[in-house]
DNA sequence: GCATACCGTTGCAAAATTTGCAGCGGTCGA
DNA sequence: TCGACCGCTGCAAATTTTGCAACGGTATGC
């Protein structure tokens, strides 16, 4: 489009911080990008940027400006999806930012089911934290956020929640391994990985523990699901996760059990989009997808 | 917005039905129109009117691209008028990173005031010691900085500066209490409770103590300026403050002696910015406000 | 303290784009 | 059949945008 390449500018400007770096990105000299970053001040009737010794740097007005130049960048996406869906052709493009737990299989085979149906439509998957997750809603990075336990939640429209337990993973042998439920108490006489405070299930596990009055003392701390997932598969070791995240089919060598609620309680694994935004079809179709899945 | 001119010649060949009447509408030649709207179709992908031997007419392509023409309109519009809101200092955020003494009565005092007459600007306040406070000016995570007795000050700007002698703080019923000045000696003989080394103040008394050759010995040292307070207000403690810092007339159970300056000089408080920054008009009305209170 | 490296900005001429003009073929209604 | 109106296009003129070179200012390294 090019009678919006002007907020391409503005957006590589913003970017790269100066004037000078954005104009090797945009192909142009910086004295021509210069000077249209000026005339489009000239025409908004407010500077956007801060002139700095060492660069540019956006102010509140191109703050505001930039949310209107995303959002105005998305919605033209979305419209072309719909012209090409009334022509016929089912094609476009979906980001979503999600929870690591839902990458080994929930989301790999949602999307497999739904590129089987149109084969034409990518995807961007993003590992996010419960923040960050919302942080690119709000930028226009991700058109859906799949998270567990999100943080705040204030620009977050809730599609749909399902309830997760948190479950123990060990493997196969463990002489947990085949309860049908288990105590919190119990899981603590073994070696405990754990992911870090950041994750929604630490964060309900600490939870349990202050209220049991013990401290939890992993013997791993990790970043990484899959770490718990491996660690947990050899020897005594005790790992936890929610069941969206786990696949007793693919894992025989492992074993799923969930804790009773009353130790510690599950959380909700929300599906949403930026509140009040209009989804592209493709993102929208994708969506209504999941949400039966995870019914 | 000139960018978006070629939205104005859609919605007129919309409106008037034809090339040639939307160029007149539009103060300009209908070839020159009509190569533009050929234009916009080829890069847009998709023709966007239906081609009538009268005429033209939007086809649902375009009615789908009108209806995104006219909502980023809405929403430009919306844009300016926050921006507008924003240089007329209705509307803003002022970010404030300052020593702990401003936190219990000035700063509180100051922001009620300015958001009575402004209530649509906002505040974030961080306290920051005196080095903290210019790196957060630097990372553009504070606007203002007010701070005693800053630490180096390469980066910091001043916009005001004043001088604090260092002050006494005891309960009302102290035996010292009802003395007009104080020489450090004299508090040697009671309790002590002191701020940390990184505090401005206890930089002050240790200077100071090193120059009569008595080293100071409190019996509790905190981070909290409220601890200090707090604590000299029980008992024959004293514990030293800056005047900001301390309100009289909220604490008529307490007793407030300057320390004659020969023997612990006072500071300065300073409020800044970061060096050569044009700050946004609400933090620069704020600070204004801010030097007017403290002159 | 001085050289260096960026930074944004500007005058000016060249390059690229947009525009106006005139004219084309086509459809429609009288 | 004719005139009115339509969208469209070749071409030259008008306008806008761009690249180049240079300026003044500030931070950085030696």
């Amino acid at each position: 489009m090019r009678h919006l390449i002007i907020y391409d500018m503005i957006e590589a400007v913003h970017r790269s911080g100066s004037i000078r770096k954005a104009a090797e990105d945009t192909n142009i000299t910086a004295s021509a990008l210069n000077r249209r970053i000026q005339a489009f001040e000239a025409e908004f009737g407010s500077e956007i940027f801060e002139r700095l010794p060492r660069g540019m740097r956006l102010n509140p007005a191109g703050e505001l400006l930039l949310h209107h130049i995303r959002l105005q960048r998305q919605d033209l996406i979305r419209v072309h999806g719909q012209v090409a869906d009334l022509s016929g052709i089912r094609r476009g493009h979906v980001k979503i930012a999600c929870s690591q737990a839902l990458l080994p299989y929930f989301l790999p085979r949602e999307i497999s089911k739904y590129r089987a149906e149109f084969p034409d439509v990518t995807f961007t998957v993003n590992v996010r934290d419960r923040i960050q997750a919302e942080r690119d809603l709000v930028n226009f990075e991700s058109d859906l956020a799949l998270v567990f336990e999100p943080a705040h939640m204030v620009d977050f429209e809730v599609l749909h929640a399902v309830h997760q337990p948190v479950m123990a993973v060990m493997s196969a042998g463990h002489p947990l391994a085949n309860m049908e439920k288990l105590r919190l108490r119990d899981c603590l006489e073994y070696d405990l990985v754990l992911p870090e405070s950041q994750f929604g299930v630490r964060v309900l596990l600490d939870q349990a523990s202050a209220r049991l009055g013990r401290k939890i003392e992993p013997v791993l701390e990790t970043d990484s699901f899959e770490m718990v997932r491996h660690f947990a598969s050899y020897g005594q070791g005790i790992g936890f996760q929610i069941p969206v995240g786990l696949n007793s089919l693919a894992r025989p060598d492992m074993s799923f059990v969930p804790i009773v609620e009353r130790d510690v309680s599950g959380g909700e694994l929300f599906l949403g989009h930026l509140r009040g935004r209009t989804l592209p079809v493709a993102a929208l179709k994708f969506a209504t997808q999941v949400v039966t899945a995870l019914s």
